[in-house]
Order: structure tokens, then sequence, then C-alpha cells
DNA sequence: CTGAAAGCGCTTACAG
DNA sequence: CTGAAAGCGCTTACAG
């Protein structure tokens, strides 16, 4: 039996009138409270309301007032757990005002970005929050200028017809390098995402701010993964490690090699003191690869990572990071679409340096 | 200044048939592919439509039609990675027919539930897929019956008015359990989740499935642990090793206290060799906790996860687990509510055992 | 093959 | 304070 065939069709707005022995305007003004209405007229109203189990329409509200009450948010994947904490954040404060959430995944491809973005501008949004894939706004710009708000998450401020939120990442990246300088670091890796990601650019950056700051005369060197994922981290302390001749390559089924047992005083002297990961994931695994090769955390290596998704804290070693008010972001995000009038806005928030265990004085 | 105030009207079906020198009704043909239209008259429409950068109106055509091209998704947790990975795979279905995603989180609060499920029947969705609360599908019958499709995800099929999608996890837990008895391991924990979650009953269905089949006498014991996550897979285990003086109890601050040194000549009787965790959240919690404690995965201990998420094979120790289909679980999901007619139907997946690196014969 | 008209469910000036 | 009517953008019988 076809679903659609079931079901008693649901009161409108018409229905409650009759039965209210009102018009339908009249129903109308009471829903929305827009204008006096009398005292038992209203009683009246909203008994018949009660009384068939009315649910106000949306589609047809929509189609008078102009907006769904829904906001569109774009993202570059669903299952980074940065974005999904965001995404409950704006979730938190949508449901507030009884607007829906239209989540979607670009997988950071720019053709999937222009199509979702229409699709949402098509559906009568009331703003969409898109973390764009690159730079190129275009379409963010064309759905702007057709009148739907947009605001850009976890993404600097673009130029005056879009909103933007992020947090401060080349404070938060400076932050993380002035705890392991102050710990006693001299020798850091740090373990950046892809160039083409501003991400990237901003921490490479902050990066380099701690250690002017410092005054110290440190060794840094950097190297840039393909993406913010535990799989890129942790083949990149691999290679790392293989190259100090402390691990054997990684077997060609992408399981690491067991590691060989290993002495405090054999770590050469390449071997960095600290690592920086641009993001938690990274850090993740970076972890791993340390462990398959039986360097401690931190009596070793100490990890600093970024963003504070939730693992962090629940790590075989819980992770000093730098906190991203992340949920706060989410929220701010829906919340400027959602008070009114909607202005363009532009938000950076501070992140935090969480201390936990993964960070210490360098050894020896 | 306020964004509304921007932007050019965008164009309607009006401006079309205009331009092009026809009716609506002729543009609303060939937007549908309906009626045969003149080849001529066609092409003239279409250009119309390219030089206006029409984009159809979502919300007057939902209006007509009665169906707004949505899905709306409710969830217990949006930073459940399962069923992120499993929104994902809806994801994919929906955006292949130019259908949107509406994704709310429940909190696994049951008011939450009733809200969400109003908030998008009353939103004209095509369907909902939910992940139930608990067993009380009052309010999904509710909207059922005023014609909104649902399909009940991750549960197992309700009375004929609805459908539904799960995995066998009965038959998944016999298999983790039967693989740890092949490899030999007599003394076996379950960690269980919350026994009011219908996925705990059946996992443990399944494990006594698996222990009957497998002929053999084994020493099973039981911990029912108060949520899905890590902190509670750690904190179980290190009950455990409190209780066979493997560990100091857990720091007031949450923090554990760094392991004793061990040999594994010290490992107590009561000690199972081998942990059977209700999904891999749970796992990685008491893959953190042995660490700490000096046991090593999986020498002394074997692990073995459910659902088989990402971060399964990133762990220190990449993760022998019971793999559900979860992307095809969502993109099914999906589909049901898809393909016409929409019927009932229920469909169930098997999952697979997939073993990596924390699994290997007892010690001794 | 094409057009004119009705109508989906709601809100909002406009009269009274 | 309340009602009658117009109209948001579209689709679809119904004529021609």
């Amino acid at each position: 039996m076809a679903i659609a065939e079931r079901g008693a069709r649901p009161a409108r707005v018409k229905d409650v009138a009759r039965l209210a022995g009102v018009s339908v305007g009249t129903v109308s003004n009471v829903l929305n409270g827009r204008r006096s209405v009398g005292e038992e007229v209203r009683e009246r109203v909203e008994a018949a309301i009660e009384e068939l189990g009315f649910v106000r329409n949306a589609t047809g509200r929509a189609l008078r007032t102009g907006s769904f009450p829904m906001v569109g948010v774009s993202v570059l994947d669903l299952t980074n757990p940065f974005f999904m904490e965001a995404a409950a954040g704006m979730d938190r404060r949508l449901r507030q005002d009884g607007f829906v959430m239209a989540l979607s995944s670009t997988h950071s491809d720019a053709g999937e970005e222009a199509r979702t973005l229409r699709t949402f501008a098509g559906q009568g949004v009331r703003g969409v929050v898109v973390s764009p894939t690159d730079t190129d706004l275009a379409v963010a710009h064309e759905i702007a200028a057709r009148g739907v708000p947009v605001v850009l998450f976890d993404s600097p401020a673009a130029p005056d017809d879009m909103s933007s939120i992020l947090a401060d990442d080349r404070a938060g990246a400076a932050m993380a390098v002035e705890h392991l300088i102050g710990l006693g670091h001299r020798r850091i890796l740090f373990l950046n995402g892809p160039e083409h990601q501003r991400q990237s650019r901003s921490r490479l950056a902050g990066v380099h701010d701690g250690i002017a700051r410092s005054g110290e005369e440190i060794s840094l060197s950097v190297e840039e993964l393909g993406s913010f994922t535990a799989m890129e981290g942790r083949a990149g302390v691999r290679r790392l490690l293989v190259g100090c001749g402390l691990a054997a390559p990684m077997g060609t089924d992408g399981i690491s090699v067991p590691a060989r047992p290993l002495t405090v005083e054999g770590l050469p002297e390449e071997l960095p003191t600290a690592i920086f990961c641009a993001n938690d994931l990274i850090a993740f695994g970076a972890m791993t690869a340390l462990r398959d090769a039986g360097i401690r955390i931190p009596e070793d290596v100490s990890l600093v990572g970024f963003d504070d998704i939730e693992m962090a804290a629940q790590m075989s070693v819980p992770l000093t990071t730098i906190a991203q008010p992340t949920d706060e972001l989410g929220w701010v995000a829906a919340d400027m679409l959602l008070t009114e009038p909607v202005t363009v806005r532009h938000e950076t928030l501070m992140p935090t340096l969480v201390r936990r265990r993964s960070t210490a004085a360098p050894r020896g």
C-alpha cells in the first residue's frame, strides 16, 4: 500500500475558521498575534486549533512572506568533528526559533558547492552559512546579490556583502608555539594542513609570530600534509621517523609495521622535541605513529593539537590543544541570520590553550 | 545596511513567459517536460530561462504539489560519528534528486524528538528518517497518520505504517564473539551500552548466540555502561582494572592516574583476555584505559569494537571491529523516501568482521 | 500544441 | 475589532 494514500487530510486555517465561526484572516491574526483580537474570539479560535490538531503549513506561509523557516548550511565534510560540533551549535540556535537546518556536504568540490548554494537559494531559505571550499566566492556573492544573506564560516571577512565568523587561528597557533617554547622546547615541527586552505596559512603565520615573540632561537621545520586527517598525520610522522631511522617504511597495505624497541638515549638529534599539529585529527594520527615507534608522549616528544574536538580529551594521552569556541562559533553564525534586522557583521572569536597531558618539558 | 534591501528581484515564470512570448503554463511545461512542447517554442523558453538566470521557486511549487523537496532527519546526537557517516550516505542519495536534508539533533530527549518531527511534518517534507529515542513511537505514528512517510533508522520494524532499516546487530555481535573464541579466548568481557537502548539488547543477545554456537565453556562478564561514549568505555575499563588491583582509582579531576609498570606475568587471573565493546567509541576509551595501565593490545588483551567508524582504522592499535554498512544504511534510508511509489519497506543489512591489529590469540 | 484560469495555504493591506 | 479579497509562484486540468 502506498503511504501517500494513508491518513486524514490535515486541518487548514479554513477548517479552523469554520469551526470557530470566524474568518481565516482572524485565525491568522491570532496565530501571528499581529492585531488585537477580542478575548472571547481568541479563545474560540484557540479551542478550534486544539481540537483539530491544526499545524500551520510552512509552505503557504513561506510563499506569502517570502522566506521559509530554514537556514542552509554547506560544509566541506559531514564527518569532520569540528564542523559537526559547530553544526550542533547552529542547530541549537535555530531550534529556538523553530527553524530547520538544511545541511549538505560539498566534499570540498567547488561545483558541488555551487549547486548546493543555488538549491538553498531556490528554496527560499532565510540565509546560508557556508564554509567555503576555496577563495572563489563567486556563487556566494551571486546568491547574496539575489537577496539571500550569507555568512562565511571559519573564513575571513569578505568584501561587504556577506557576514563572516571565525576564530583567530593565527593567535591560536602563536599560543601553541609559545606554550612549547615556554616549556623549553627549541626544536619544533609544525605539521600543517594543505597550503591552499586558508586555515593552514593563518596557522603558519601564527607559528612564526610565536617564535618571533619569544625572542628565542628556535629550530622550526614545517611539513605540509595533503589534508587535515588522522591518516595524513600518521603518515607524516612516519616519514619523519623513517628519515631518522626510527621506523621501517609503511607497509603497502597501509598498516604500519610494528615498532622496534627503543631506548631514550637512542633518540637522534634530528628528532624534534615537540610537534604542533594544525588540527586534532592530525595530532591523533601523529600520536599513533609515535606510539608505534615506541616514542613516549610527552616524555620523548610533546604534542599539541588545534580545535579541541571532543575526542581530544579521550586520546590515549589526553591532548594539549588550542580550543576553538566551536559550539559558540556555530551558535553565533546562526544567530547572525536570525536576529532582525539581518545585517552584514564580522566576528572573530578567541581560541584558548587547553593544557592536558601531551606536553611537558623536553627530554634531556 | 540591511541585507534584505539588496539585490535585484529574482526572475519568476511570468518574466520568462513574457520574454519568450508564451504563457506561464508553457514555461511550466518545458520546466517539467510534462507535455510535448514545440521544438521552436522550447528553445525560446530555454533561452529566456538562461538569459534571466531563472531558478524555479521551490516554495510555489511545493504549495501546488504538496511536497517540499526536503527530507527531515532526526538523530540522537549530531556529533556521533556513526550517525554522521550514515547522514553522509543520505545526503549523497538526496542530492541526486535535488533534495535537501534537514538535520536536527534531539539529544536523546523524547520531547525534542516530538517537536522536531512535528516541525518537519509542518514543513511539507517528502518524508522523515528518525533514529528513535526509545520505543515510544507515538509521534512517529502521528505524523505517519498525517501522510508523512517515515523510516525508522537503526531501529527494528514497527507495526506496518512505517518503514525501517538497520543492520543485524545480533548477528554482528555473534560474529565478534565467535572471532574471539576462535582465537582461543575463554574469558571475555562485554562492555555494553545502556540496556534501555535497543542496540544494547540486540548485541547482548548476539553475544549469547555466539557463545552458544561455539559449544565452548566461556566465562562471560557483562558490564553495562551509561552511554556509548569513549568516556564511559574508559571509565568502565578503569573500574575493572582497579578491581583487579592494576590501577589506582580515577583522580577527581577526571584525568586518569599514570600507570604503574606491569609485567606480563603480573596479570591476574580475573582479567579477561578479550574485551568486546558495544561500539567503537567505547573501544577507543577502553584502549586508552588499558594503555594507561601498561596493558598491551593485543598481546595481553584483545579488543573488538562495533560500527567501524572512520577512526577505527586510525587508533593507536588499529581496531578489529564489526563493520556496519553505515553509508549504505543511510543511502537506502533516503532511497526509501525517494523512489516512487513510496511504500512501507523493511531492510536488514548484514555487518561484517573487519580484522585489524587489536585481536590475537590470548596470552599464556 | 498552446493559453487562460483555478487553486495550493497562508498573510496583509483595505474596508467596514 | 473583524471580514472579504488579493496575491505570493507555481502546476494542472480544461478548453480551444
